[in-house]
DNA sequence: CTAATAGTGTCTATGAGACAGTATGTG
DNA sequence: CACATACTGTCTCATAGACACTATTAG
């Protein structure tokens, strides 16, 4: 045990949020060699006593500057292709994040140059490392797990409309989705969302119900993206 | 970049397969401290100028003993509790492999005492280092799979029955399904298998259709296990 | 009033589950 | 023949999708 081949070990994060109609990811813009002056998935190096799911929320606050985000946070995979750091051999957990659109701008102590970007407008192939790689891996982790799980309300404030989580599915997924049936479907599926009594004003048309999330992490039946269909 | 925490790195694998109706999982007995004489889930440490991926089909070839193993293969997740290892810090990659049943008996050239265990006469606590929690993700992740992809073709011989198909759903979810239904649902969904135009011959009763896995990898709509009905 | 958005009701097609009935082998 | 297993047909219920209709606000 005492010769094993040494690693480095990181934590990157594909940070997700909505934001006027357009899916972004919290990118830093790399200030050193390698890959200077490119666009890159935040993240940094594990800490030899640190739990990896630590380093993980560590980095997640460290580039929002938020104490504790309201979103969800899980593993999304692990990259270790040999040549894919220049300066060594480094191995690096990702973790795929959600979060409601965050009304402070990001400015972390760490990163000078981080930013939110429109996914769609976006070269992947001009990420750093293999980002571009991980990034098109969290992508459709995300669109998948809006499927089958309750996460979309992850990318809503405490309370949200009907047509806020509708926006979040139609946004993520790049479709349109009827809204009655949504909502039929939404407010039909036990434990989705849960009614919080208020409503909105002063928007146009009729105010809309709020609701908080539910206790269901699971939905059954699952919501279908119109391009699964059968 | 000289100075980073140095890491050890492993593959652990969950190796699955069904055999007499029963589904079990490949594990070795460690012949040395930590752990000596305890089950732990075959593994080692990947090489300093090795990819990930091939550091997991190194392990799987040497430990099954087979060439090239027809089934699946996928990372399952890392797990690195800083106390997972009390020889040091040592982070795991786990991969899923589902198997057909193999007619030769395990005999790796590294694992002298390899065995097929039953997953459900198994007391997961007493596995070495975190491994039982690592095989129960990958009991998960086998489960929710086979409802929503082709997957459980990983676990049949190149021709099978539409029974033998049906006695891995069976035996994966451990439930009991409809015959009838069941042959249906999937002679009915496109891609899934495909007629190999021969016969079974020599059981009771009416002879069975041959089939191949078909080159579906989702399923539209997905087999629904009965648990999780609404 | 009109425009706009929220929410409900209803019809239809599809698929799951239950299960009767038919086909084709062995002993 | 009886029996076992493979496979097909049919009924019923639940749900997705399409979309008419009603409700409630702003201007």
């Amino acid at each position: 045990m005492a010769d094993y081949p040494p690693f480095a070990v990181t934590a990157d994060l594909v940070v997700l949020t909505v934001r006027a109609d357009e899916l972004h990811v919290l990118l830093v813009r790399r200030g050193v060699p390698p890959y200077e002056g490119r666009w890159a998935l935040p993240g940094g190096f594990v800490g030899i006593d640190e739990d990896l799911v630590d380093a993980a929320v560590r980095e997640l606050t460290e580039e929002t500057g938020l104490p504790q985000p309201a979103g969800h946070l899980e593993q999304l995979g692990t990259y270790g292709r040999p040549s894919r750091d220049p300066r060594g051999r480094v191995v690096t957990v990702a973790w795929l994040a959600l979060l409601p659109d965050l009304p402070t701008p990001v400015a972390g102590s760490d990163a000078a140059a981080a930013d939110w970007v429109p996914v769609n407008r976006l070269d992947r192939a001009r990420l750093a490392f293999d980002h571009g790689r991980i990034l098109a891996d969290g992508l459709e982790r995300a669109r998948a797990k809006l499927e089958y799980t309750a996460l979309a309300t992850a990318f809503c404030p405490p309370e949200f409309t009907v047509a806020q989580l509708r926006a979040v599915y139609e946004t993520v997924w790049d479709t349109a989705l009827d809204p009655r049936n949504f909502h039929r479907k939404v407010t039909g599926t036990p434990g989705f969302v849960e009614p919080a009594g208020r409503s909105t004003e002063g928007g146009r048309g009729r105010p809309a119900r709020l609701f908080r999330r539910g206790p269901a992490t699971l939905l059954h039946p699952p919501m279908l993206r119109p391009s699964a269909r059968t």
